[in-house]
DNA sequence: CAACTCACGGCAAACGATTGCCACGCCATA
DNA sequence: TATGGCGTGGCAATCGTTTGCCGTGAGTTG
């Protein structure tokens, strides 16, 4: 086994320094004579030295950690958001931990529990925490969330205008002749998925679009079957997705009842994930601007997490854009 | 801002114990009298007690903290691997800091650095590094490899068996009558590329099948065009690529300069990640089982990780079975 | 020349938990 | 009754770093 790690005092004494100005040396630059630094930083090299993120920790407080909460890992969806925000605090100096809760409230309420006191602030992705318990714990941690706001939530907050998109789409249905539309609808823990069902309601009488509402449906392809299956029930000739995932199954579940898209049905996604452009047909979708949310939340919580003066950032909201592909077409007749 | 959080003090004080007492309340079951411990437990749930990781970092020596290396977090192919060890080590109370070091060498060196203080063990998935580097950092922080491995690195490791893998590809095409197959690579980088053209060309005499080796090519989608455009400029009628992003993007430039598969090509794929099957034609691939290499990786740091008897598991190696499906045929004439 | 400022570096007290060692009291055994 | 063992709980050292406070000496200013 490797023997002990060197310490600040090894770095001192190999110096000819105090322990507290070694410290100095290597954190507060400017702080202590340059030929002194010099010395403490050649010592610490020799001896290959690296700080103790616990000692650290236990001193100052801080960790120099930002946890990443996601409900899935394996969704497409959150990708952008973890490159984006890897980058932003990579950037900023920080550690990231990536934290997949698998779509339970329990394991992230668990996760916030057992994160609390090990990192310095988080930024929850689509949290699924009701709005008193996130309210709580955005008291308890410096919090940034993506996808999730309310009037009392006190906490910054980026989100992506999906709501607005679910119209855009809607939009697109109708000037292709389209009179009725289903909404394939996601878990009813989504707060978008709330917002996108009064945005197309509010929006359907401009239109001239009936929208029927489906679901919920877990927004994974194996979903897809029933969401398919009731949206033909409902007579509808359009089809919006909660996610592209889902829009994935529903596009298997008319290809093996032999549906034809975009003949007798068109559908259309949500986020532009990996593999959009891969189906057949290939998915018209309303791409969500993912890297760019990650990099906003991870600047947010930067802000609000500056040693010298911490700040609030303004909320975020980014907007979206069709992307119009194969899936889509004129409504039958 | 929130009030200095409760310490074991505090809960010490309360129950009416010394602070050693306390502690060993908390984490040694049977330690200290069933009604003592009763009393520490009440004191702690009524503060809202929670024990600070950086203080018992500090003191105990360890973090209770794994990280999980990746060079690139939205390759599906790490999905199941993610999953896998994320239970794992869940059950064996870990946490789990996830790290993508975006296919760079220099980032994953960076990223051993910055953590190796901070966590107990670490598993490095596909790892970049070269042989010395690696096997210097395994004496360093305990480690545990997946698809990476060599005589001289003393750590556990999990490997998956894409070379044979491969092979049953091979298998595959030659039964199906292809008699010159491209094989389509991967990033030099990779240690499993070198195996699997090692185990290629030595089962192709004994399959009668001509084994062109093509690339390096990125894992990626984008690198697809260029493999295709070699794979056919070679004369081949069957393609195995690296993995199947890459496949992904051979079948998506086949399309589009009009050569059918699998008519004309047959294309077989490695991982079986999310896609596989809703690319069209489907993918016929080799499929890895990711979810179960990452439960072993997890498994055997835990193993070495054990406080009471550390012990170093033996070598891990998975097998792989083909699945067919639509982009593989019967050789054209 | 006195008074003041300032850069620099050391002292020592935290930070919060773990754990080796010891002491005490009780019980069983010789 | 003396001895030993065991269950229980306290004392205090320890982990490695940060940081408030202070002392020193050099330089500056009036």
């Amino acid at each position: 086994m490797p023997e002990r790690a060197p310490t600040l005092r090894d770095v001192a004494e190999r110096s000819g320094v105090a322990v507290s100005t070694a410290s100095r040396a290597l954190t507060r630059p400017g702080r202590v004579n340059q030929a002194t630094a010099d010395r403490v930083l050649a010592a610490a090299r020799d001896l290959g030295y690296s700080v103790s993120p616990a000692g650290r920790a236990l001193s100052s407080g801080r960790t120099g950690t930002v946890a990443l909460v996601v409900p899935d890992i394996t969704n497409p969806f959150f990708f952008g958001i973890v490159r984006g925000t890897q980058a932003r605090l990579r950037e900023g100096g920080y550690v990231h931990v990536l934290v997949d809760t698998e779509e339970s409230v329990e394991a992230e309420e668990r996760t916030l529990r057992t994160l609390r006191r090990s990192v310095d602030g988080m930024i929850l992705a689509a949290s699924r925490l009701d709005d008193e318990s996130l309210a709580a714990w955005s008291r308890e941690v410096p919090i940034v969330t993506i996808n999730r706001s309310f009037p009392g939530l006190d906490c910054p907050s980026v989100t992506i205008d999906t709501p607005g998109g679910a119209v855009q789409g809607l939009e697109h249905l109708a000037s292709l002749g389209h009179t009725r539309v289903a909404y394939a609808g996601g878990p009813r823990t989504s707060w978008s998925d709330g917002r996108r069902r009064s945005a197309l309601a509010e929006a359907s009488p401009r239109l001239g679009v009936e929208v029927v509402g489906l679901g919920p449906y877990a927004p994974q392809r194996e979903a897809g079957a029933a969401a398919a299956d009731a949206a033909v029930a409902s007579g509808a000739t359009g089809i919006l997705a909660f996610n592209d995932l889902l829009a994935f199954g529903i596009l298997e579940r008319l290809a093996s009842r032999g549906v034809d898209v975009p003949g007798d049905v068109s559908v259309v996604g949500c986020d532009d994930v990996f593999g959009a452009d891969l189906v057949r047909p290939s998915l018209t979708t309303v791409a969500a601007p993912l890297e760019k949310a990650g990099h906003h939340a991870a600047e947010l919580l930067l802000a609000a997490l500056d040693p010298v003066h911490p700040r609030a950032g303004a909320p975020v909201e980014l907007g979206t854009h069709l992307v119009v592909r194969d899936s889509s077409g004129p409504a039958p007749r």
